[in-house]
Formats: C-alpha cells, sequence, structure tokens
RNA sequence: GGCCCUGUAGUUCAAUGGAUAGAACGGAAGUUUCCUAAACUUUAAAUAUAGGUUCGAUUCCUAUCGGGGCUACCA
C-alpha cells in the first residue's frame, strides 16, 4: 500500500537527514483532508519530529519533503502548509492502478487464505419469546462480522445457541396447559413463535395477580413469590423435564417446534443464516459435569441448602450461583457446558459471543470460572458487547407493549419501499415477481443499513413513529448508486476499454479513484474492530463521492476516448466495491431501481 | 452503595492524539431540454462543565453534573 511506502521513504529521509532511526509508528501519513486535495493526495504529520529535527516545522518539512521526492518516483510534488508536508502523487500512478484491477471481481477480499478458525455466536434467542429489535440487531452485527472476518482471510463458524429450555420455557408450557384449550398454531393460524410468546405473556400476567392476592394478605414481594403456585408449579415443570419426563418433554418438543418455524422464517426474511445450531438442552449436562468437577478439584463449594457457587471476590466480583439448590441448573451453567462443547468441536483460534451488552457482567464470570476450572482456552474467548437498540423514551418494554417485532418490521420497511417505488415510477416495465424481489432488497437494505452503520459498542435509538429514511446516508442511496452505474455500464457496452497512463485526471476523479483505493484497508480495520459501521460509512463515502463525480464529469458524452474509457473503469471499479461492501453488510443489490 | 458503559448541530450518526469537528434528516434557497433528481449545489446550526497531560485534546487522565446497564436460585 502507498502508505507503507510513503510511511518507509519518511523513516529513510529523516535518518538520513537528522541521523534517527524512527520506528514506523512514529510516522504519521494520513490522506490529505479535502480543501488540500489540490496540494497533495497523502500528508505528513511533522509535528512530532521537530525534537528530532531541532528545526521549525516548516523547514523540516521542506526538508524531508525534498529528500522524499528525490527517492520516490511516484510523487509528483510537494508542498508544506503549517506544519503538514502534503504530497502528491504522480496521475500515472493511480491511472496504473486503476488498469490492474478495475475489473477485479473480489478486489480487496481476502477468500482463500486460511489462516485460522473462528466461531462467532450470535442470536441465541430464548423460545418463550418472538424476535424483536434488538435480535434483529443481534443477527444482523453477527452475520456481518462473520462476513467480513471471512474477508480477511479467516475461516469462520456460524453459530446459533437455542435457549430452549428453563424456568422461562416452563411458564409458557405450564400456560398452555392450563389455558391452552389445545390452541397450535394450525388451529390459530398464528406464528408458532407468536403463540408461544402469547403464552409466555399470559403466565406473567396470571401470577401478577396470583401475586397481587398474596399481598394483599400482607405478605412481601418475596415471599410472594415463593408461595405462588403458578411459580411452585412452574418449577416443577422443570424438575419433571430434567427428569426426562416423557410427558413434559413431549409437550416442550412441540412447543418449540413451534417456536423454531416462526424463528426460521424471520431468519430467512432477514436473510440470516447459520452453519451450526447449538441447543441449551443438549450442552447444560455437560456444564453440570463441569460443575462437578468444579467441586471435586475445590474452585467451587456448595452451601448448606446444596446450591453450588464459585467465590470470585478476590477477582472483585461477587460469589455467582453455579447450580440451584434443587439441582437443576442456570443461565451459567450451560455455558460453560456450551462452550466446551464448542471447543471440542473447533478447536478455534477465536469465540466469539455477539452478546448485548447488558451481560458484560456475565461473560467476565463465564471466563473466569471456565479459566479457574482449568480450561486454558478461555482466553480465546471474546465478547463482542453491543448496545441497546432504544426507543426514544427509552427501553423497550413488552409490559407497555413498545417492543418492536421482528417481523412486522421486515414487514413494514419492505411496503414502504414499494410505496416509494411506485411514487417514483421508474419500473413501469417490471415483472410483479421482479419488482417484489426489488421492494425487499431496498426494504431491507434500509433497514440492514440503518442499524449497521452505528457502531456496535454505542446504544441506538430507533423512532417508531418516523419511518426509517430512504433517502441521504441510508442503504437504498447506495443501492442507487449502484444501479446508476449498472445504468451507465449497460449503455457503454464494455467491449473495448482502452485508456493510456498519461490522461490528465481532475481533481474529483483521484478522490474517487483514492478512496476505491482504500477499500482493502477498511475491510482489514472493520475485521480488526469487529465492526461492520466502518464499512457502512466508507461505502456511504463512495457513492457520495461518485455521484459528486457523475455531476461534475459526463461519462458516455466525453469526446476524448481515452477519458470516456478511463471513467468507465473507474465507475466498474466502484460498482465493484459498492457490491462487495454491501455484501459484508448482507445487503443485496438492485441492477434498477 | 459497588462495578461497567455513555454525553458532539433541533434530531439520528461520523471523526488511528493532528489542519478550519464531518454527514444525513429536518429548516432556508437553488439545479431536470444533459449518462437514473432515491441525485447534486448553496446556507444557518454542535464537542455537558471545570481542571490536567501534550507542540496539538471530541479523543487520554481527574473531578462535577446528566443518561443507561449490571449487581437474580430469569435467560
Amino acid at each position: 500500500m502507498i502508505q507503507e511506502l510513503l510511511t518507509e521513504k519518511s523513516i529513510d529521509a529523516i535518518f538520513e537527514l537528522f541521523g534517527a532511526k524512527l520506528p514506523a509508528k512514529d510516522i504519521t501519513i494520513q490522506r490529505t483532508i479535502s480543501n488540500f486535495r489540490e496540494q497533495g493526495d497523502y500528508s505528513l504529520v511533522v509535528f512530532p519530529l521537530l525534537k528530532i529535527s531541532k528545526k521549525s516545522p516548516e523547514e523540516t518539512a521542506n526538508l524531508i519533503g525534498k529528500k522524499i521526492m528525490e527517492s520516490t518516483p511516484e510523487i509528483e510534488s510537494f508542498s508544506v502548509i503549517k506544519g503538514f508536508l502534503n504530497l502528491k502523487l504522480r496521475a500515472s500512478f493511480w491511472i496504473s492502478f486503476l488498469m490492474g484491477n478495475y475489473q477485479a471481481q473480489r478486489f480487496g477480499l481476502n477468500d482463500n487464505q486460511v489462516d485460522e478458525t473462528i466461531v462467532v455466536e450470535f442470536s441465541s434467542p430464548n423460545t418463550n419469546k418472538p424476535l424483536h429489535l434488538g435480535h434483529i440487531r443481534n443477527n444482523l452485527l453477527g452475520f456481518s462480522v462473520s462476513k467480513i472476518l471471512q474477508a480477511s482471510g479467516k475461516k469462520v463458524v456460524k453459530v446459533n445457541l437455542v435457549n430452549d429450555r428453563g424456568i422461562h420455557i416452563c411458564k409458557s408450557m405450564l400456560a398452555w396447559k392450563l389455558w391452552g384449550n389445545n390452541s397450535t398454531p394450525a388451529s390459530t393460524g398464528k406464528k408458532g413463535d407468536k403463540l408461544v410468546g402469547d403464552y409466555y405473556v399470559l403466565f406473567d400476567k396470571k401470577l401478577k395477580e396470583e401475586i397481587a392476592g398474596l399481598k394483599l394478605k400482607g405478605l412481601s414481594e418475596e415471599e410472594s413469590l415463593a408461595k405462588s403456585t403458578l411459580m411452585s408449579e412452574a418449577r416443577k415443570l422443570l424438575v419433571l423435564w430434567e427428569q426426562k419426563e416423557p410427558a413434559t418433554r413431549e409437550l416442550w418438543a412441540m412447543m418449540n417446534g413451534w417456536v423454531y418455524d416462526g424463528f426460521d422464517s424471520t431468519y430467512k426474511s432477514l436473510g440470516i443464516d447459520f452453519d451450526r445450531i447449538y441447543y441449551e438442552s443438549d450442552t447444560y449436562l455437560l456444564g453440570k459435569s463441569i460443575v462437578e468437577q468444579g467441586l471435586q478439584s475445590g474452585v467451587l463449594f456448595r452451601k448448606e441448602d446444596n446450591s453450588v457457587w464459585i467465590d470470585l471476590t478476590d477477582e472483585g466480583l461477587d460469589e455467582k450461583l453455579l447450580l440451584r439448590a434443587d439441582g437443576t441448573s442456570v443461565y451459567m451453567t450451560q455455558d460453560l457446558g456450551t462452550a466446551q462443547l464448542r471447543y471440542k468441536d473447533y478447536h478455534p483460534d477465536g469465540f466469539i459471543y455477539v452478546v448485548g451488552n447488558e451481560q458484560n457482567y456475565h461473560f467476565d464470570v463465564l471466563k473466569l470460572v471456565l479459566k479457574k476450572v482449568g480450561k486454558d482456552w478461555a482466553e480465546k474467548i471474546y465478547h463482542l458487547s453491543y448496545g441497546m437498540v432504544e426507543l426514544p423514551e427509552g427501553k423497550m418494554k413488552s409490559r407497555e407493549g413498545t417492543v418492536v417485532d421482528a417481523d412486522d418490521l421486515v414487514e413494514e420497511m419492505i411496503s414502504t419501499a414499494k410505496e416509494m417505488t411506485l411514487e417514483l415510477g421508474k419500473i413501469d416495465d417490471f415483472e410483479s415477481e421482479e419488482a417484489m424481489e426489488l421492494y425487499r432488497k431496498v426494504g431491507l437494505g434500509a433497514l440492514k443499513y440503518f442499524i449497521l452503520k452505528v457502531d456496535p459498542k454505542k446504544n441506538m435509538v430507533f423512532n417508531p413513529s418516523e419511518s426509517i429514511d430512504f433517502n441521504g446516508n441510508t442503504g437504498p442511496f447506495i443501492q442507487y448508486t449502484y444501479a446508476r452505474i449498472k445504468s451507465v455500464l449497460r449503455k457503454a457496452e464494455l467491449k473495448d476499454i482502452e485508456f493510456k497512463r498519461d490522461i490528465d485526471l481532475q481533481q474529483k476523479e483521484i478522490s474517487l479513484l483514492i478512496l476505491n483505493y482504500s477499500f482493502p484497508q477498511i475491510v482489514k480495520q472493520a475485521a480488526e474492530e469487529y465492526s461492520p459501521s466502518v464499512i457502512a460509512n466508507y461505502l456511504f463515502e463512495l457513492a457520495k463521492e461518485y455521484n459528486q463525480f457523475y455531476h461534475e464529469h459526463s461519462i458516455l458524452k466525453e469526446e476524448d476516448e481515452q477519458k470516456r474509457s478511463f471513467r468507465l473503469a473507474l465507475s466498474l471499479f466502484t460498482s465493484t466495491n459498492l457490491l462487495n461492501g454491501c455484501e459484508l453488510l448482507g445487503i443485496e443489490m438492485p441492477e434498477r431501481m
């Protein structure tokens, strides 16, 4: 890459001039800010070098500039502005680069060189509730991060861990037994996950009523919960489940089956898939056995009531429960087993858990427990902790009915895309199936971009009362730019693109070319930071840059054959990078829109 | 109480310790005889407060004031 070259040349120049050999990390080469693009493409920041040069910023920059010029034929000129040495590269350098790459299908993507295996866990739903907006962020992030890691040369295994067992599931089961009248998705016409979710909510409602009754008799919240018939019935059901009591297992399998059908359809509509699905019902026993080992080795301890704990007070954390008094396992127990199984299955070089930041503590504990029971691979676990999706008034609350359902949102996005498209009236010649496909791409593109452009670490706000934009910094803007380029390319009939190295380039052409040039670095950065937002923001910039170029210069009507060809090649190259970049976000591109 | 995250235009988001803090939406004003106007151009508008480190701080440190999360025999 050119930045590395310029860094090297700077180091050499500084050494020759001032006698100090600096490490590359002390050299700052950055893209010249847009105001000074006429003077340079890249800039060296000279302030940190003044201690060595013992000269003024301007003088230092000039000396280095001259030296670099001498040794670097790629550089055409340099200028010095306020302690910044701006280096301008020759147009022929950029043109050669374009010649060599504009036809590449996968520029900047590293599909083959598998150097390590990474297991990425995401989605991880509970089977007692349908998926909502929070899950959408999780799914899109996990899927995109997987793609990005793949594109940076890693072998990725996408896994989903379904929380299919536990007290929460038993609550839905109990509610269905008590008040369900044998209703099924088929009998009610409801999506399976929605139906089961309804019974979970119903349980909650009935439990509240019962508790309220008990409180009237003077019991505290805690006492009421302990005395509640519904709660104790649910707990009994969990024990029965762990004892593999047939009727309980049968009901459990049936209701979970409904939920899986529902989830599958949501995943499909989001365009998400997995390589492997784990079920906690298969891993919790392994978790229990790890706990047993921990007890024997004395790392864990048992309290009088038979519950099992780990003491993490030395690490600044608390005591943490690993097995309940009745012997049933908790979330942590299951996660221990899941981690162990996953290690056994893949021996990966890294485990990434895409899980919300409200579980930061849980993952600190998980890693510590694994480490304490002697799993040295615990340090390979990375919790990709992302922020919550909030509404303008705060957290989504199921109690207040403000939870944004995943299926509803997808449907709404697609129908908005349809409205917008019909209003613009550009696709009157489309077959209805083709049109549907476009609405889907655009609607989902808007949703995915909206979610992924935000830094994963940060909380984000979604306002349901105003729909997600289709103009400006959005997915459809990028899709539109792509379709626009495709339209030009179709008209151009790209048979004989040939251009020479000595074309005069306009500033906008160079900027656009350099932006394309930096795509591989962007992919690398996104992979290092596990951040699709890096890609998203880049794509927006690229699309914007292209649109400006498009308005300033005509392509097909350019009379100079060389320039016309150059601009076509640049357009083709841009469209490839937009397409590939969007693929990393899971966004599909329409050829026309 | 303890621990963790966070505070940038009216709103939603950007900015490896570097130049005059970028965009988008919304507001104001423009551009279609011309390759797709879901576009482009112009314009007003922001780093919570107080210190510190540094040649240089939105970025790092401390304090204060806001916002959120965790601290469950829920997952």
